[in-house]
DNA sequence: GTCTATAGCAGGATAGAC
DNA sequence: GTCTATCCTGCTATAGAC
């Protein structure tokens, strides 16, 4: 990550047309043409610079994807920080505001986690890469967090089931953006995020079994 | 669908296998090639019956996966009915079995989840028509059942956002088997599928403000 | 490091025999 | 209704000039 960003702008510029493209329509549905029409360079490029379309796949989360994951892994560590008690609440909080409010423009949110939905659903290299250094050392550390706050008694099991069942609300609520708007008769302004992110947080804290505590956003 | 089940026993394998295909690879994945040589028959079979790739896609939904949606529906109804009372514990059982252990075979759901996945993150003229003839009609079905059974104040929205929980829960538990079963450790066994399914039911009763009740699956 | 030109192949779709 | 044979487009990847 130190000495790509050193590298040739344009295949920067690839990466970026990649990462969107790949994350709208999948990898097999992007032609290596869309990447560098939109990259405004010429085709040879990729090669020249990636070798070959699925490395380029691969880079991108390598460059791109995972990075960015870990700046949505700090935030959620400043977001506990700030709110002092480390406190189930303040975790659940913390979790949802990082990943659906955090660092990470609109866009790039988006881009983000339809990426990761693509990932789930038909799991490819790129995926272990990313359990290896992203998921499973988050997991972990949230695990260990959760562990220690929560109240009622909860084996290991449901504590990990727990932690998928918001994420899985995470995931959905900013990927599946049409049947959300249709069923709410909502469109996606930034009141309405908000309004999402309140309704995870205090769902999945009920959830977990934490009666009402801190509502504001 | 009446007429449909009287036309063509190749016309039949066609559809099989292109759902199967296109739930797996996703549309633009999975060649015509791939649909005819595992459906057993020509390619000129497709432009036969279907006249082109993409409404063969349509038609998938058409007389595949709207009929089966339509049972699990038929079986949310038949478990509300056998559970008698209607409260709120009743119908979040209906539903996470309908949807989990209900009428389809394992292969069945998967492929029936993975198709709507895909629909989702994507959506096509495919999703208007599920939307229409499926989704509207039973989310509307279901939230009347709930707006009378919840007892905590709710107001329309948060009715709406709940019930997206509950799918979104389970569509990633049974889309998203692959980091499930590496974060729990556990392979997709009927033991750990009704694990998972009461998991579902649990957290998501209690993320609607209902207390602990009837636990057994 | 970026381009043009092109090889080589796989894809969707169709014509026409049976 | 199902086949074989074929058209043509658009894809990935590479060779080689600049």
């Amino acid at each position: 990550m130190a000495d790509i960003e050193s590298t040739s702008y344009t295949k920067q510029r690839i990466l970026d047309a990649a990462e969107a493209l790949f994350a709208e329509k999948g990898y097999k549905a992007v032609t290596v043409r869309e990447i560098v029409k939109t990259a405004g360079c010429n085709i040879a490029a990729v090669n020249y610079h990636f070798g070959q379309k699925r490395s380029l796949y691969l880079q991108v989360f390598e460059y791109r994807w995972i990075p960015r994951a870990l700046r949505v892994q700090e935030a959620f560590r400043q977001n506990l920080e700030k709110s002092g008690s480390v406190d189930t609440a303040g975790i659940v909080r913390a979790l949802a505001l990082a990943f659906l409010e955090g660092p990470l423009s609109e866009e790039e949110r988006i881009r983000h986690n339809q990426l990761m939905a693509r990932e789930l659903a038909h799991p490819s290299e790129a995926f272990e890469l990313v359990v290896k250094r992203v998921m499973r050392p988050f997991i972990k550390e949230v695990l260990e967090l959760l562990r220690m706050s929560v109240q009622r008694p909860m084996d290991e099991q449901e504590l990990v089931l727990s932690l998928l069942s918001i994420f899985s609300q995470i995931l959905y609520f900013s990927s599946a953006r049409m049947p959300v708007s249709l069923f709410t008769g909502k469109r996606y302004t930034s009141g309405f995020r908000e309004r999402l992110c309140e309704h995870i947080i205090a769902f999945s804290l009920r959830g977990l079994g934490m009666g009402e505590e801190g509502e504001e956003c």
